[in-house]
DNA sequence: GAAAAATATGGAGGTAGTTTCCGTTTGTCA
DNA sequence: TGACAAACGGAAACTACCTCCATATTTTTC
């Protein structure tokens, strides 16, 4: 599945510097600011050798995007076997706040090309997220957290906080996000969330109709 | 604030087409597939027009947005002035949820204007935090819940679900995300939470390096 | 109710970012 | 070292965005 072709000398060269250029203005979030020409400009390539190399823009982010998750999924499975499946995956998602902070560019970058519906990043995420339905499923097995509520939800929490980077409070909210997803996960009350039935809305009202007054 | 303007007969015809047809497509969830021009073409006047009436795409957007915050803002209140506090909190968010589940087309579109970090929509959004600010507030008053995490998390979450709109299991995660927050939300057990300290991430290596051994 | 003044219109054309195309250069293999 | 394939780079075509102004419509004035 990794690199077919054995790819020339100097196009692995142009490449390689394409990548690294890259790398360095999407993590300083001027990832949208920038003419995509320029990118081959700053690289020191032609435009041709940038448009063979990354047909889009998207192309360009998977590719960095790609290590990125390769390094959290790695801490992933090393947590796993490293501590008790609840602690594991607090300490992941809690981890997931450290890094974002830590690299704001790149979740901002992130953030915007996930709702841009580039689709490019599909398989990154599918892998991070498959580290998160692993690290789930292992405190359900434990017995720690309800089995009621899948990874889905909780990737949908980490994705808000991605999105949400340029809050003022950012770091305290984002923790407190990861907080309230692991009380809330934590198997403990099932008579506490009464009314809130997960899988079909039967609560009252549950559609708010669009009502503005308005000649169409 | 609102209009000072009186605004020529015709004009204001115009501006309601345009706005019309933004609306329309901005429903769809087409709104960024379509040519700013073309909304012009669409609603039967020039490109000038257009332009004169809406400067940026954001603009647009910005004007259409404003009366579905309104309406939930509406709706805020009168569960507020109806219900329990925590019970008000409740339902609204499920009922976001079943909003967003019946506005996909506007999901998207309005998750893909935040992302982008336009900033039109930031009056908008703030009526609406403010909003699920009060509920919160009420809610912690009542002793329903707890007080050290902040709305600003609420609206994290409700983020992450409005941006994740695209996956398979949509509506059954979004609600399994507000189940994981009311649960989490209602006070009841201090020893749970633990190591989930919310203001400092004291976790242990909270900070994911970069390692990929890469030539820089 | 007609002329003057103010306001708004629409689309042709300028501007700028993106992408393709192809003659030239560079690397590879025998 | 020669021949062939792979890759380069940048000029030029394309596309979307936005401005400008001669013309048209509405409102005000007398």
């Amino acid at each position: 599945m990794t690199a077919a072709k054995p790819l020339r000398a100097d196009a692995q060269r142009n490449r390689e510097a394409l990548l690294a250029k890259a790398r360095e203005v999407f993590d300083a979030g001027d990832f949208f600011d920038l003419r995509f020409d320029d990118f081959a400009r700053l690289a020191g390539v032609g435009t041709g050798t940038l448009y063979r190399h990354f047909p889009t823009r998207e192309a360009l982010a998977e590719a960095v995007y790609h290590e990125e998750v390769a390094t959290l999924c790695d801490r992933a499975r090393q947590l796993q076997a490293t501590l008790p499946a609840e602690e594991a995956l607090a300490t992941f998602l809690h981890g997931m706040v450290g890094y974002m902070d830590a690299h704001q560019g790149l979740a901002r970058t992130l953030a915007t090309l996930m709702a841009t519906g580039s689709g490019a990043l599909a398989e990154g995420s599918r892998a991070l997220e498959q580290a998160v339905t692993d690290l789930v499923a292992a405190a359900v097995k434990d017995g720690a957290v309800r089995d009621d509520v899948g990874a889905g939800a909780v990737m949908m929490a980490l994705h808000g906080i991605g999105a949400a980077h340029d809050r003022p409070g950012w770091r305290a909210e984002a923790d407190s996000v990861i907080t309230l997803v692991l009380d809330g996960l934590r198997r403990s009350h099932q008579s506490a969330s009464s009314a809130s039935g997960s899988r079909k809305a039967r609560h009252p009202a549950a559609d708010v109709e669009r009502n503005s007054g308005r000649a169409r």
